[in-house]
RNA sequence: GGGCGGCUAGCUCAGCUGGUCAGAGCGCCUGGUUUACACCCAGGAGGUCGGGGGUUCGAACCCCUCGCCGCCCA
C-alpha cells in the first residue's frame, strides 16, 4: 500500500545504493548493442555544487537514462579536473589559516603533497553530491586529469606536438598575474570596464628644441619606455622623426619613431612606446628593433632596471611617485578622467600585467584549422546551431596559447634542460637523458622545467584520455567519438574548441557529434549567481526541500533553448505538486485495482474510452521520445506534464470511475487493464526526468500482477505501435469532453448550486454524436452532476442552451439562475460568436484571399463561418426568448 | 566598435517551417465534504504579442528601423 505522499528524502538516497549497487550504470556488455556515450564536462575537485552543474548534469543524466532504456550500451563517463590555480589556492590559504608555514617555505614536494591530501579527504565532494542528484554515471570508470593514465596522456601529447613543432617555446608577451606569479591564458583575462585617468606628460626634446606630449593611463611604466611613436602622416610630428627625446627621471635618450599605430586622433597624437610592458607596443617594438626593458619582478614590484629610488616600490606606489616627480620637474601636462578596460586575473581579481617572459606555446592556428571544417562539415552539431558561430570567431582568430603555468599543482612540463639551455622534450626524464647524451656526447646533468601546464591542456584530452588513450583499449573503440557532450556556453573557447582540436589531431576523428549548449541558471531576479552578491542558491538545499525529482523536472522544464533560467521556489513547488499528483493517481489505481495484467494486448482493446486512451499514450511517447532524441528536454517536460495531468489524472482517470463500480465486467476488466498499462508507459516515459519516484511506483505496482524483469531504470522504453492510434475514439471523446466541459462552464457562470441535479437534455446533435453521448451517458452523468441525458427540445422557457463540437445541448435549471445573469452570459457568447463571423467573414470577403489563400484554409474558414453563424443563431433565439420571460 | 540573445496576461515563460496563435504555470477572483489527490477539484478575469514602417490575400512569427535589457568579443 503507498503512503499517503512520497518522501523523497528517505527514499532517494536508498533507491540510487540500489540502482549503483546492481551495476546498471556501466553500459551493457552485449557486443551488438548500439552504443552511447558522453564524458561529464569534469568540474573541479575543489568545486560544490551548484545550480548550474544539477541542471547540465540532469539533462547529461536524462540522456544516458533514454538511451540506456532504449537498449543501447550507455556509457556516461564522469571525473573531476584537478584545476591548477584553484586548488593550489585553495591549499594555501587552508595551510595558512592552520598556521602552516607557507607553500614556498615548504618546498616543491611537500606542498604537493599536502594537496594530494587535501584532494583525498575533501577533494571531490561534488561527485557524491552528483549522486544525491541521481546522476547514472558510471562511476567505475572515474577519472581524475591528474590520474596517471591521463598524465600519462598529457606528457604523450606534449611530446608529440613538439616533435610536430605545434609547441614551442617562445619569448613573448604573455598576461602575468601577480597575485599568483604565474602567466595565464587570454580566456583566462578579464576586461573590467574601471574609472581612471589620462597623465599627459611632458618629453624634452633632446636638442633642447622643445617638448612632445604623451598620454597614459599606466605612468610608471614610462620608467620602461624606449620611444616615442607618431604616426608617419602626421604633419605637426614629420620634422621630429628620427629625433630623441630625454625620457625624463630615467634620462635616457629614446628615439622618435614613424609607426601607424600612433593615431593623429588621439590625444597629441605621439605615443609613449613601452615593449616590455604592453601588448601594441611589443609590436611597435618589434618593427623598430627597440630595445625591450622589463621593469618589473613577478610581483610587480619595480626591479633593478628603474632607477634607485624606484627599486622594490609596488607598481601603484611607483605609479603615485612617478606623477608626483613629473609634477615637481613641471612637465605634468594635464590629468583627464576617463573610463577605459583593464585587464584583470578572472581568478586572483588582480591587475594582469603584460609581461616578457619564456613560455611554452601551443600553435593554436593550425590546429583549429580541422577543428573549424569538422564543424562547418556537420560532423559536429552544436544545438542550437546559433553557437556555430561564436565558436568559429574564436577559432578563426586564434592566439598562439600559452599553456606553461608557474605553478606547482598540475602536469610537470616534460622538458628537461642542458647546461646550454638547450631543451630535450621527452615522455620520460629517461628519455630525455639519452638525447642528451646524443647531443653532447656524454651525460650532462640535466634539470626539468619547473612549471606545469594549464589544467585546460589536460581537459582537452578529457573525451579519449578517459577512455584509456594513448592505451588502445576496448572502450577506447567502442566509444570514441562520443555522441554528445552537454555543457555551457562559457567553456566553447576554454574546452570545447580545444578538445575538437586535440581530438582530431590526435583521434583523427572528431571527440563528439553533437555539443548541446544548455541555459544559464539565474536567480528569481534575473541576475547571475555568484558568491560575492551573496545570492547563490544550494541545489542540494532544494533537494532536501521538494526532492531530487521537483528540481530535476524545474530544471528540465525551463531549460527552452536560447534563454536563461530564472529558478524560484515557487516553480519548484508547482513541479514538485505533479510528482505528488502522480503519486495520487498511482494510488488511485492502487486502490481500485488496476493491476497490470499478464499478457494483456492494448491493441485488442475495444472500448472507446480505453482505446482512446492508448491513442493518448501513443502520441505522447512519440513527442516524448522526438523531443529527447532532439535534446529538447523542455517539451519532454512538457508533454509529459500535460499527459500526466490534463489528460490522464483530469479525464481519463475520471472516466474510469463509473466503469470501475459500473456492472459491466468485461468494460471493467479492460479498463483496469489498460489503466494499470497506461501508468507503466507514464513510469517509463518519466523515469529520465524523475527517476526516483517513478522507480519506487514502478516498485510499488510490481506488488501485484505479473512479476517485473527489472528495476526502471533498466526497463525498455516503450516503443509503441503506429496502430495505437486511434482517430475516431479521439474525436469521439473530444466530443463528450467539450460537453462535460461546455456545461460546467454554465453551471459555474450562472451559479447553478452543485448540488442541483437537472438533466442534460441534447437538444440538436448528428446521429453519430447521438450515438456518442448516448454511449457515453454515465461518464458525462456523473462528471457533470446531472441527473440523466435526455434527447428532446428544450423546453420554450428556462433552460440554458450551449454548443459544444456543433451539438446543442441545454440544461433546465430555471428555478436556479438569475435571469440577468443568463442575459449577461448569452449576450458574452453571442459577441465573442459575433467577433469571429466578422473577422471570418471578413476574409472570405476578400476576393484576393480567397483567390490566393491555398484552398484548404479557405474551406477551414468556410466550415468555420458555418459553424459560427449555426451557433449564433441558436444563442440568439434562446436570448429572445429570455427576453419575453424577463 | 563587432556579434549574439531577449522584450507575449500582475510574475516566469510556450508559441517549431507566416493561415483557430493569442497559450501554460504561478498569482488573483468565484464556487467546492463528487471516498486518488486542498501539494486538490470546477469555473473565471487579465495581453492593441517593446515603438514605428514595410512585404503579403493574411504577421507575435519574415524584412527595415528605433528603443530599452542581458551576455560575449575587441
Amino acid at each position: 500500500m503507498l503512503d499517503k505522499t512520497f518522501d523523497p528524502q528517505t527514499v532517494e538516497p536508498a533507491i540510487y545504493a540500489r540502482w549503483e549497487a546492481s551495476g546498471v550504470f556501466a553500459p551493457r556488455d552485449e557486443a551488438d548493442a548500439a552504443t552511447f556515450s558522453m564524458v561529464i564536462p569534469p568540474p573541479n575537485v575543489t568545486g560544490s555544487l551548484h545550480l548550474g552543474h544539477a541542471l547540465n548534469n540532469t539533462l547529461q543524466d536524462i540522456l544516458t537514462r533514454f538511451e540506456r532504456m532504449r537498449g543501447k550500451a550507455a556509457l556516461w563517463l564522469p571525473g573531476t579536473d584537478h584545476a591548477g590555480i584553484a586548488t593550489q589556492m585553495v591549499v594555501e590559504r587552508q595551510l595558512a589559516q592552520a598556521g602552516n608555514i607557507g607553500r614556498r617555505e615548504m618546498g616543491r614536494e611537500a606542498f604537493v603533497e599536502k594537496v594530494w591530501e587535501w584532494k583525498a579527504t575533501s577533494g571531490g565532494t561534488i561527485v557524491r553530491q552528483l549522486r544525491r542528484l541521481g546522476a547514472s554515471c558510471d562511476w567505475s570508470r572515474e577519472r581524475f586529469t591528474l590520474d596517471e593514465g591521463l598524465s600519462a596522456a598529457v606528457r604523450k601529447v606534449f611530446v608529440a606536438l613538439h616533435k610536430q613543432k605545434l609547441i614551442y617555446r617562445d619569448k613573448r608577451l604573455v598576461n602575468w598575474d601577480p597575485f599568483f606569479q604565474t602567466a595565464i591564458s587570454d580566456l583566462e583575462v578579464e576586461q573590467r570596464e574601471v574609472e581612471g585617468q589620462f597623465w599627459h606628460f611632458a618629453y624634452p626634446l633632446e636638442d633642447g628644441s622643445g617638448e612632445i606630449v604623451v598620454a597614459t593611463t599606466r605612468p610608471e611604466t614610462m620608467l620602461g619606455d624606449t620611444a616615442v611613436a607618431v604616426h608617419p602622416d602626421d604633419e605637426r610630428y614629420r620634422n621630429l622623426i628620427g629625433k630623441a627625446v630625454r625620457l625624463p627621471i630615467v634620462g635616457r635618450p629614446i628615439p622618435i619613431v614613424a609607426d601607424e599605430y600612433a593615431d593623429p586622433e588621439k590625444g597629441s597624437g605621439a605615443v609613449k612606446i613601452t615593449p616590455a610592458h604592453d601588448f601594441n607596443d611589443f609590436k611597435v617594438g618589434q618593427r623598430h628593433s627597440l630595445p625591450m626593458i622589463n621593469i618589473l619582478d613577478p610581483f610587480a614590484r619595480l626591479n633593478d632596471n628603474v632607477p634607485e629610488p624606484y627599486r622594490g616600490l609596488d607598481r601603484f606606489e611607483a605609479r603615485k611617485k612617478v606623477v608626483a616627480e613629473f609634477e615637481a620637474l613641471g612637465l605634468l601636462r594635464g590629468i583627464e578622467k576617463t573610463r577605459h578596460t583593464v585587464p584583470h586575473g578572472d581568478r586572483s581579481g588582480v591587475v594582469i600585467e603584460p609581461y616578457l617572459t619564456d613560455q611554452w606555446y601551443v600553435d593554436a592556428a593550425t590546429l583549429a584549422q580541422p577543428a573549424i571544417r569538422a564543424v562547418e562539415e556537420g560532423r559536429t552539431v552544436f544545438i542550437p546551431r546559433n553557437w556555430e558561430k561564436t565558436y568559429f570567431d574564436w577559432l578563426r582568430n586564434i592566439e598562439p596559447w600559452c599553456v606553461s603555468r608557474q605553478l606547482w599543482w598540475g602536469h610537470r612540463i616534460p622538458a628537461w634542460y642542458g647546461p646550454d639551455g638547450q631543451a630535450f622534450v621527452e615522455e620520460t626524464e629517461a628519455a630525455a637523458r639519452a638525447a642528451a647524451r646524443e647531443r653532447y656526447g656524454r651525460d650532462e646533468p640535466l634539470t626539468q622545467d619547473e612549471d606545469v601546464l594549464d589544467t585546460w591542456f589536460s581537459s582537452a584530452l578529457w573525451p579519449f584520455s578517459t577512455l584509456g588513450w594513448p592505451e588502445k583499449t576496448e572502450d577506447l573503440a567502442r566509444f570514441y567519438p562520443t555522441s554528445t557532450l552537454i555543457t555551457s556556453f562559457d567553456i566553447i573557447f576554454f574546452w570545447v574548441a580545444r578538445m575538437m582540436m586535440m581530438g582530431l589531431h590526435f583521434m583523427g576523428e572528431v571527440p563528439f557529434r553533437r555539443v548541446f549548449i544548455n541555459a544559464l541558471v539565474r536567480d528569481e531576479k534575473g541576475a547571475k549567481m555568484s558568491k560575492t552578491k551573496g545570492n547563490v542558491v544550494d541545489p542540494l538545499g532544494l533537494v532536501d526541500d521538494y526532492g531530487a525529482d521537483a528540481l530535476r523536472f524545474t530544471l528540465t522544464a525551463m531549460s527552452g533553448q536560447g534563454r536563461d533560467i530564472r529558478l524560484s521556489r515557487q516553480r519548484i513547488e508547482g513541479y514538485r505538486n505533479f510528482g505528488t499528483k502522480l503519486w495520487n493517481a498511482a494510488r488511485f489505481c492502487e486502490l481500485n485495482g488496476c493491476v497490470r495484467v499478464e499478457g494483456f494486448d492494448p491493441g485488442a482493446a475495444r472500448h472507446v474510452q480505453n482505446r482512446w486512451i492508448r491513442s493518448e499514450a501513443l502520441k505522447t511517447e512519440r513527442a516524448v521520445t522526438a523531443a529527447l532524441e532532439a535534446c529538447a528536454f523542455d517539451e519532454a517536460a512538457g508533454a509529459l506534464y500535460r499527459f500526466v495531468w490534463n489528460v490522464f489524472c483530469d479525464w481519463r482517470l475520471e472516466f474510469a470511475k463509473p466503469i470501475l463500480t459500473g456492472a459491466d465486467e468485461a468494460a471493467k476488466a479492460e479498463t483496469k487493464a489498460m489503466t494499470a498499462w497506461v501508468l507503466d508507459v507514464i513510469l517509463r516515459l518519466l523515469h529520465p526526468i524523475m527517476p526516483f519516484m517513478t522507480e519506487q511506483l514502478w516498485e510499488a505496482a510490481a506488488a501485484a500482477g505479473p512479476p517485473r524483469d527489472s528495476m526502471l531504470i533498466g526497463a525498455p522504453w516503450p516503443a509503441l505501435p503506429e496502430s495505437y492510434a486511434d482517430r475516431e475514439a479521439e474525436a469521439e471523446m473530444a466530443l463528450v469532453i467539450a460537453a462535460i466541459s461546455e456545461g460546467r462552464s454554465v453551471r459555474s457562470e450562472l451559479n447553478v448550486p452543485p448540488a442541483a441535479r437537472p438533466p442534460l437534455l441534447v437538444t440538436e446533435a448528428a446521429p453519430r454524436q447521438r450515438a456518442i453521448l448516448e454511449a457515453n451517458a454515465a461518464p458525462i452523468v456523473q462528471m457533470l452532476r446531472v441527473s440523466e441525458l435526455k434527447f428532446e427540445a428544450a423546453p420554450a422557457t428556462g433552460a440554458v442552451p450551449y454548443i459544444a463540437e456543433g451539438a446543442a445541448f441545454a440544461l433546465p435549471v430555471a428555478e436556479f439562475i438569475d435571469l440577468a445573469a443568463e442575459r449577461a452570459r448569452l449576450g458574452k457568447e453571442v459577441a465573442t460568436l459575433a467577433a469571429d463571423i466578422g473577422r471570418t467573414a471578413g476574409k472570405l470577403a476578400n476576393p484576393d484571399f480567397v483567390a490566393r489563400a491555398p484552398e484548404e484554409v479557405v474551406e477551414e474558414n468556410r466550415e468555420r463561418l458555418a459553424e459560427a453563424e449555426a451557433g449564433r443563431a441558436r444563442l440568439e433565439a434562446a436570448l429572445e426568448r429570455l427576453q419575453g420571460v424577463g
